[in-house]
DNA sequence: CCATGTGAAGGTATTCACAGCC
DNA sequence: GGCTGTGAATACCTTCACATGG
């Protein structure tokens, strides 16, 4: 079925395929059966099968998937296909991580702007970003800049979301861990990362007192 | 109906419930209705009510929850009833971070030890912890450790997942942006954090030009 | 013969509406 | 009157099995 809507949870799997796909894309192959993406990414492969039937044909029976025709398609759906500029606001610990992590380029995502309101930090350089204060956000409408991460205080969360908003940001990555509202055509994704790690004891299995013995077998 | 297994996207939101619980009991009240947790922590009230259904009777019809009794269930669930330590590979960008991130303090996490593979690293403390070689590890089935956060390059993640499982860790919280493989015993939760910002442009509206405009509105 | 694409079946989670209780 | 707890209805996603195509 080639023309249908692309369910959530499908566009929540897609960056994973593109990983993988950039992946065998260096290896020098052409094409990947979803048999061998499944083994690499993690997902079962009528999964993959069935991901890829939302959008269409791109596979040859017998044969496999064009790796680059695929993730070619893929960035265009998650509309990856032009590199995206995006603005940091809190150079804390976290946020001076994240203008470092390199991550973010596999993605066609650049950080090209840095805020925060503390004085000390503002007019220096982090990973090639000068810092500016964040009463210059006024300024970001002129740079084509429309994605922003967040990683202020919870505290700042909201305000900052707030004056995020006003200037015309269209997505934003929060990494406060707090819930911040928005106007429906800003699109909030909240990343707490603390909270991840707050359901892993749940699937742990038995206490702590077996670890030793566990580690014998 | 009091008996019934959760359902894992409730158990996803269990934290959410909890942060949102652990405020309100900071500010002295004693009982909250599904409607007030629902607009602090952004679920649907009927979700909220759904969700806490599978585990018991908490509210009071009329009342709301008692807010210090349903925090300690969900604790006793996801067993935060206790503080568990934890211990991280790779202290990097990210690594560093992690170590100063007070959030997870907030679940009861602690983060008591620490590994790098870089020699000028070792010795060194962060936030309070040591730095110990990553062939330290095996010493981990003594010390009360059962989790683990892997903050590693993404073509070290999977050796170093390998040796986490040989020491005995139940858990493990890999930021590594690559899939790894672990016994069933043994959970994975990765948190690509490229990867969320990565779905961010499928939700956007519009193109990059219009910015500036839809900032006048 | 191998691998895709997809209807159909099955399972899980969300949403609703309201009976029951304080 | 206000709020919970929950069956029932609905929507959504996953899994399967296999017809179809190279």
């Amino acid at each position: 079925m080639r023309y249908h809507r692309i369910p959530d949870e499908t566009v929540r799997r897609l960056p994973i395929y593109l990983r993988g796909l950039m992946f065998s894309s260096g290896q020098g192959r052409e094409h990947i059966s979803s048999r061998s993406l499944a083994e690499f990414v993690g997902v079962h492969s009528w999964q993959i099968r069935k991901d890829f039937s939302y959008f269409g044909d791109f596979g040859t029976p017998g044969v496999g998937y064009n790796i680059q025709r695929l993730a070619k398609e893929i960035k265009k759906i998650l509309r990856l296909n032009a590199v995206r500029q995006a603005a940091l606001i809190g150079v804390g610990d976290l946020g001076s991580a994240l203008l470092a992590y390199p991550g973010f380029a596999t993605y066609g995502l650049d950080i090209v702007a840095a805020f925060d309101v503390d004085k000390k930090k503002i007019g220096r350089t982090a990973n090639g970003v000068e810092i500016e204060s964040v009463d210059q956000l006024g300024s970001l409408p002129g740079r084509e800049i429309t994605l922003a991460i967040v990683a202020v205080p919870g505290a700042a969360a909201q305000a900052t979301v707030d004056k995020l908003v006003d200037v015309g940001v269209k997505g934003i990555l929060n990494f406060a861990p707090c819930r911040v509202a928005a106007p429906k055509r800003v699109k909030v994704i909240t990343l707490d990362i603390a909270m991840e790690l707050a359901r892993l004891p749940y699937y742990m299995p038995a206490g702590a007192s077996d670890v030793a013995s566990e580690a014998r077998k």
